[in-house]
DNA sequence: CATAATGGTGACAGAATCTGTCATGGACTC
DNA sequence: GAGTCCATGACAGATTCTGTCACCATTATG
């Protein structure tokens, strides 16, 4: 076997088995440990990061950033690396933010010049927006592996109402919306299941106290749509052609609404009885392309608040 | 020189310069022509797309997909630029769609069976909302392509009020916002700059009629910002703690939010007579936690329509 | 402390590969 | 037809790679 052939072989071995010994390489590649020895030695110079140790039960191993066998790109695949990492631009925090700006210098090294015009000014030319937000969420990356792994967490969380307070968590998924980062997660303080906003999450830990996490296996993405409503009252609503247009932007209606075939639509759903005050805002926000039927504890809630807010705006 | 280090600097030379002659390598190289052909047989067999003509003004080619050198990344790398795209899966028709697809089927490829575990499971974990709309956006690529080259193209555009209509734009840069594309242009029509929604952009091609490009150099991303308000009048609005941030979700408007220190906010700028349709139901939307103060005309318009509401809502 | 396991290095001859040269040929342009 | 340019094969000589061996260093284990 050619000696670039081996080397590339050897670099996969070596990156799916990550301890191993000489002699172990020798056998299976048919040469002589010399042999491996120098060629572990190119490797290493090529960036594998190989560790060894002597001695009995030592070894080779290959530490933390195991690296990929080369791969060639085409321009426009690299192009449209850089396109992608490009969108998510305006989010902070994000997780794998040094790890993809390292890749995208990979690429930009390599290309030639004229690529790297195209790129600089393909930066000035096209974009992403999405509402910037105070809130920087820094946990964010350690909650997306406790989701991967299904681990526990131990957080600090601050809620709209209370004051920070720790709880054990088993996060679900992740999900950035509107700006802001959410985390659905199994709450073990609540006992079921609750939406985080992660910049509201102040600490975040692998948990220490041995909680077991959960077999959570088929929940993932499905968010709140998962909570069952509590003390459940029908919802009816006719809503306008452009009424429907503006429920399609809200994610956690898009499920419960129906549209006809005119472009107008319904909203039939039970839904819980707390979550009135929210509703009747979100009712008021629609003003006239929607028209609500049922419940009439929400009809009563948004007279009276009209009223209110009328009586605010009498004088001239 | 090793000969796998001269592969490497062919592959970078020979996608410089796209047109050669073995000689010519040969020489920069220092080796015979013998070798060079040897290699550039290697090359080939390593992807790179070699296309070669015999006879006087001869020689060889690399073919439109030029490859980058062969670059080793990291698991993480990878993961990243798996989480990058990833993030754009609820856009549909990106630019560069196939192409982010292969060049993540050659990162899946070259990955070991952990990690490819982990990028599946990350898939399910993970998730960037944006509302989807209808509207397709088929010319996204030549746009941007337009953009970049500055070039003109004819589009067949159907804005709001009118019929599909024939125009030269040049485009400026492209932006998604909301679930939709955008298209900032200068407009040989109108004789001025003009925001487009490219999915009502029904075609676009190459413009034939020989329109010069301008030299519009450093407007770029300045989006609507330029726009000065016609018929001006003053706005002014206190707003909540909760009320500023429902405004910071609001691109547009964030910049004329001034927030003071308890995290309540005012809003103080000029706006056009014409928008205040769109301020009445705006300002209704946020119920009491905006405090409008002027103009008049603004309160008087919410006044009637929270009237009329509070009309549709009278039966029990 | 002796022993065995394991990596690390240098030297050198023989094996394998790579390279230059030469010869030949084909295709194409002018 | 002369000149340019790629294509391929053969082969000897140059270069690189490989195996062997000798020896060292470190460290766990009995």
């Amino acid at each position: 076997m050619p000696k670039s052939k081996r080397l590339m072989e050897l670099m996969m071995t070596v990156n799916r088995k990550r301890r191993f010994k000489v002699q172990e390489l020798a056998d299976e590649f048919g040469v002589s440990k010399r042999t491996i020895l120098r060629d572990l030695q190119e490797l290493s110079e090529l960036g594998v990061p190989l560790y060894s140790e002597v001695g009995p039960h030592g070894g080779y191993q290959v530490l933390r950033e195991r690296v990929l066998p080369p791969i060639a790109f085409t321009e426009e695949e690299a192009v449209s690396m850089f396109f992608a990492v490009q969108a998510l631009r305006h989010y902070s925090s994000l997780p794998f933010e040094a790890e993809s700006a390292s890749a995208l210098n990979k690429f930009y090294l390599h290309m030639p010049g004229d690529v790297r015009d195209r790129i600089d000014s393909m930066k000035n030319r096209v974009d992403f927006l999405t509402p910037t937000r105070r809130g920087d969420a820094p946990c964010l990356a350690i909650l997306l592996d406790a989701a991967v792994h299904q681990k526990v967490l131990t957080v600090e969380y601050e809620s709209k109402e209370e004051e920070a307070k720790c709880r054990q968590i088993q996060p679900v998924c992740i999900y950035a919306h509107n700006g802001f980062w959410y985390c659905t997660a199994y709450c073990f303080l609540r006992q079921g299941y609750r939406v985080f906003r992660c910049d509201r999450i102040r600490e975040a830990a692998h948990d220490t106290s041995g909680t077991e996490p959960l077999e959570l296996g088929d929940i993932r993405l499905s968010r709140r749509d998962a909570a069952e409503p509590r003390e459940p009252i029908r919802l009816r609503a006719q809503l306008s052609r452009i009424g429907v247009q503006r429920c399609e932007a809200e994610l956690w209606l898009a499920p419960m609404l129906q549209v006809h075939a005119d472009g107008s639509g319904t909203i039939d759903r039970d839904v819980s009885q707390g979550d009135i005050p929210f509703y009747t805002d979100f009712f008021i926000g629609l003003g006239e392309e929607a028209v609500l039927l049922e419940p009439k504890e929400l009809r009563e809630a948004i007279r009276r608040k009209l009223g209110e807010m009328l009586e605010r705006y009498k004088g001239i």
